[in-house]
DNA sequence: ACGCAATTTGCAAACGATTGCAAGATTCCT
DNA sequence: AGGAATCTTGCAATCGTTTGCAAATTGCGT
């Protein structure tokens, strides 16, 4: 009867619990923020009230007052080729590191998908909108200017995506001009002499993978390297694939494809066509998904280390929260040699 | 000159732009909010200082005065069997059209992955923050019953998750023992008459399955369907896997994988051991996620409409927002016959 | 020119938590 | 016991926006 009456008080805020507690509002606020001002047993019926009634703090409230949200936004800007980039393997593993990381860090994630090009404001808008305490943004798509520009003026703001000499955002990401080089070095090894890279090379992480594997070719005298743009989602790259194979598939015999995702594809319409690999045709990929490991036969590939990058991101972040500047960090590639090439 | 000593002036709040303006701060939030009240001139005025400025009135402070955030939080239980999970083709994509779906509603999304053993009172913590309107939580894992006391309390919730009778809470999911039934039937068709059903089936989900393939062997006077429990991070499933078909192939003709990504893995593992699939092994999988197209041979599984999946979860949870109370949605499972079964 | 209705605006009190400052309560030492 | 030093607590302002109410302005008809 005693609980029952206690239990039936709605307790919606600091100042009804501190009613309850017979102290005032700011003795409970501290208390339940485990300040060392307050005495060990106000501290201790404060939290068993708080915990009886399942009151928690409003952190819309808190956030205000201090000035600080413990939210990190993600933010993945989708280029035109907008659809699946966001549920690509890739991103996602990266996704569910950066969780895991934030929320070791005591932070929350807020996750916002844009299309740039309906929204030219977009990562202001982000950043303005005083939700976030700083942004991780997963991908420079095209946007490359756009983030340059929002960097000079706004600190805790950290890039997945490719460096570029004098950059002025900080950036993480795989040095993918080496990983690129790594690719063709093995394609050739493996006895291609005429190659192509799949992929658009419009986007800059695979521009800089097909400039690494042509600085090869190059260096070996071998005859510049085919690019076989396809967009990234499933069904449009299956048939474009098909498409580059039926008109080039004679003139190679060595395919870089920017993506695992995409050497998965071309492996699959490679059968249908009864190229065999790696006999008639070397295939190497990038990234070292888990389908990497499950094509017939296994893919050769160069490993971005998920993992770490996500831990980058985060630490990089957390370090400008607190008003470092840091630089970008590159992280090496890794060449995973199977059984394509 | 003139324009350098206005973009010179900071605007941090409402305040300031009202200063600007030369009107008060309530007319420059009714001119923002877009209102009716305020004379369209003044309006313009408005907007275009705000626009000048860079300035987005915080929505920390807003979500306070209004009580509502415009956010929904998104959160993953991670059962035992933590980590992977989140990488899992499946949630990803669901998440992936979640994004869409509740950008498209003018909703941001805060994701959260909780461990629900560290942390019991992970939903309640999440609810209670004051900093989301709903939840959607991602997969009941071995939550359920949690899950079944905070609805009878709080009303924007939705699960993603397997439809018991008489639950209380508010589910989206596929019939998964209508799937079940569905893939038993093929395997059944397509020769074998000695089953197995590969994965855990402790999640509610994987054990409807598993009820549903048993309801179709029941039925055909078949022996009952054995299990063979696996985790769901493809290393350890691997490992797992392989040690069931060392110790069971031979008693068994057919294999139904609680997964597409078990599925898969099921079939490497198949191919070392000399196993010919659909010879020697008919198997089916379940998801139809994009590898179930891309395993050699295609592999036989169940659909489940993911992007469907979503729509249905925002959509319930935007009329519990609105105060509707609505029913659960059972989505119809799809058969989708390759070449393993 | 006057009165009444319809528009626009300003005022000030919320929303819920935090925190500098000062007052009140304890402790401890002599 | 007296007084200084140390702990605890309460007070009240503050974070930035929204909104009910009332005041001020405008428009309109006569």
């Amino acid at each position: 009867m005693d609980e029952d009456k206690t239990t039936r008080v709605m307790v919606r805020n600091i100042t009804d619990l501190a009613r309850l507690a017979g102290v005032s509002p700011g003795t409970v606020s501290r208390a339940l923020a485990g300040k060392s001002l307050v005495n060990t047993k106000t501290r201790e019926k404060i939290e068993a009230l708080a915990r009886e009634h399942g009151f928690r703090p409003n952190q819309m409230a808190s956030g205000l007052r201090r000035q600080k949200t413990g939210v990190i936004g993600v933010v993945i800007p989708l280029g035109h080729d907008s659809r699946q980039q966001i549920s690509d393997s890739f991103f996602m593993t990266l996704l569910g590191h950066l969780a895991d990381e934030l929320t070791r860090e005591g932070y929350d994630l807020m996750l916002r998908r844009v299309v740039p090009e309906d929204d030219a404001d977009w990562l202001d808008r982000f950043i303005g909108s005083g939700m976030i305490d700083g942004v991780i943004v997963i991908g420079q798509s095209d946007q490359f200017d756009r983030i340059e520009d929002v960097a000079d003026g706004y600190g805790p703001m950290v890039v997945w995506g490719n460096h570029t000499e004098g950059q002025r955002h900080c950036v993480v990401g795989t040095d993918n001009r080496l990983g690129g080089r790594l690719a063709a070095e093995r394609l050739i090894a493996a006895g291609a002499t005429r190659l192509a890279f799949l992929g658009d090379t419009t986007a800059m992480e695979f521009a800089a993978r097909f400039a690494g594997a042509q600085d090869i070719a190059a260096r070996m005298g071998l005859p510049p390297i085919i690019t076989l743009p396809t967009h990234l989602s499933p069904d449009r790259a299956s048939e474009e694939i098909a498409q580059h194979l039926a008109a080039r598939a004679s003139q190679i015999d060595g395919i870089f494809a920017a993506t695992d995702t995409l050497a998965a594809l071309c492996l699959t319409e490679l059968r249908a066509c009864g190229i065999a690999v790696p006999g008639d045709m070397k295939l190497a990929g990038f990234d070292d998904l888990p389908i990497a490991r499950q094509t017939v036969p296994p893919l050769t590939t160069v490993r971005q280390d998920i993992a770490a990058g996500a831990r980058g991101l985060v630490d990089l972040l957390l370090r400008r929260l607190a008003g470092e500047k840091t630089e970008s960090l590159v992280l090496p590639p890794q060449l995973v040699v199977r059984a394509t090439a």
